[in-house]
DNA sequence: TGTACATCAGTGAACGCGCGTTCACTGATGTAC
DNA sequence: TGTACATCAGTGAACGCGCGTTCACTGATGTAC
């Protein structure tokens, strides 16, 4: 038991893989408290979980690895919060389900910075190239592709064709937020949530009209879809 | 003199002030030659001039200070290449003109992913708050600017209301390259290029007309224009 | 039922490293007399 | 014109620190006989 551990209990046989999970915790609350990875480090992890720092590799075998984990858990939190946003808002059309999950999103990003800074920042300890072509950001992207095909196929036009607009839309939503992050801005939340609403306003007709029309796929679109931007599912 | 130094010859009486540029030189070669800014410590930059690493600190009082220096550097650098290729393009139309501004921001920002990365992430070493009001970011969102009003000036519509527009071409640029860069996406530079000509075209209208009209300021429009967000100057 | 033992869930101390920064110094160079 | 001296532009060595990671270990706990 280190000095501050707040008495933790060691872990009865077979129950090693607890310490995985509180390991986990313990990042996902020192990313909440300090709003920041900077300090981030495995003795910081150990002592917050109240164990000495060489447990951490009972359970991951480098730094790498365990940020890693962090960081898809935290993508997968951020996919079901704008996921549950999304069917949470039924009653309106395609169209305020997508918002639904935009106003998440942005949500999310303002109430985790420090989460939000290091999934957005994978680089922090250099991560295999082929881990790459599987990040997590994609249940991110993936979902608001979804939201605008919906709103596309119930005949709300978009400015873009559909792959582009989602990339323009997920790049557009980060551009917002992370140079709110970056810049130390402090402009009311709920600015942020405003100036979402006017990228979508801007990318998403408001009303279904048969005047415009969503453009067809082109060049660009064709390349984002098959870029590792994008995953492959079709829509 | 080190062991790597390149044979660098002391300044003369009264010109103590050359180093001063050289530490900034090496900064810039550095950040460009490794395409990031994980590795800029005061004795690689020391290294790099082929200076004792002492020597820094006859011209910088820390490397908060060095790095202030070297980001405020490249934003102007970044200002001036948008404002020549703005002036450059002056037999286009003033949309051509804010094209070429938003093409040069993202060569820039591809040809230069080390500065890029120094420059919108700041809280390396943390810098003051009083200092943030006067990012030189600013120096790039008020070209944007200037150059989106030229536009709504000679009836191109624009989308949103002014502060927005600009704020949102600003943030929507900088998702596009910040993801390309920090999920290490291999796209082809075009693709990027041609992913900001469509967030452009989104935002401002392609041709002259009298049927719609840019939108006129609303509260979040306001708030942008007052917050740190932007600069004071009207527009 | 009692006991020897294998295993599991960790620990304490130390490693080598690189970092920003400090401090007392040095040696060339221009200047005053 | 020659020389003592102040100043300038740096230097070398060391500081204390925190980092990721390794290594040999320990002590409780379940199990086999």
């Amino acid at each position: 038991m280190t000095a501050d551990g707040v008495g933790r209990k060691r872990s009865r046989r077979g129950q090693g893989d607890r310490l995985r999970t509180e390991v986990l915790d313990a990042v996902n609350r020192l990313l909440s408290e300090w709003g920041s990875d900077e300090k981030l480090t495995m003795r910081a992890v150990a002592k917050e979980v109240g164990v000495a720092a060489p447990s951490i590799y009972l359970h991951f075998s480098d730094k790498a690895e365990l940020v890693w984990a962090a960081l898809t858990d935290k993508y997968q939190q951020l996919a079901e919060v704008m996921d549950r946003a999304d069917r949470d808002a039924t009653d309106g059309g395609p169209r305020e389900r997508l918002r639904a999950q935009v106003h998440a999103y942005c949500r999310f990003a303002q109430e985790n910075p420090g989460h939000y800074r290091l999934m957005y920042e994978v680089r922090q300890p250099t991560v295999e190239p082929d881990r790459m072509g599987q990040h997590p950001s994609r249940l991110v992207s993936r979902g608001i592709r979804r939201a605008l095909a919906r709103c596309a196929e119930q005949g709300y036009p978009l400015a873009l064709p559909l792959h582009q607009a989602a990339h323009t839309l997920w790049t557009g939503l980060h551009g917002l937020v992370s140079i709110q992050h970056s810049l130390a801005i402090d402009a009311p939340p709920p600015l942020v949530t405003s100036l979402a609403d006017g990228l979508l306003d801007v990318l998403v007709g408001t009303e279904l009209t048969s005047g415009r029309t969503t453009p067809a796929t082109n060049e660009v679109d064709r390349l984002i879809a098959e870029t590792a931007l994008d995953d492959t599912e079709s829509c």
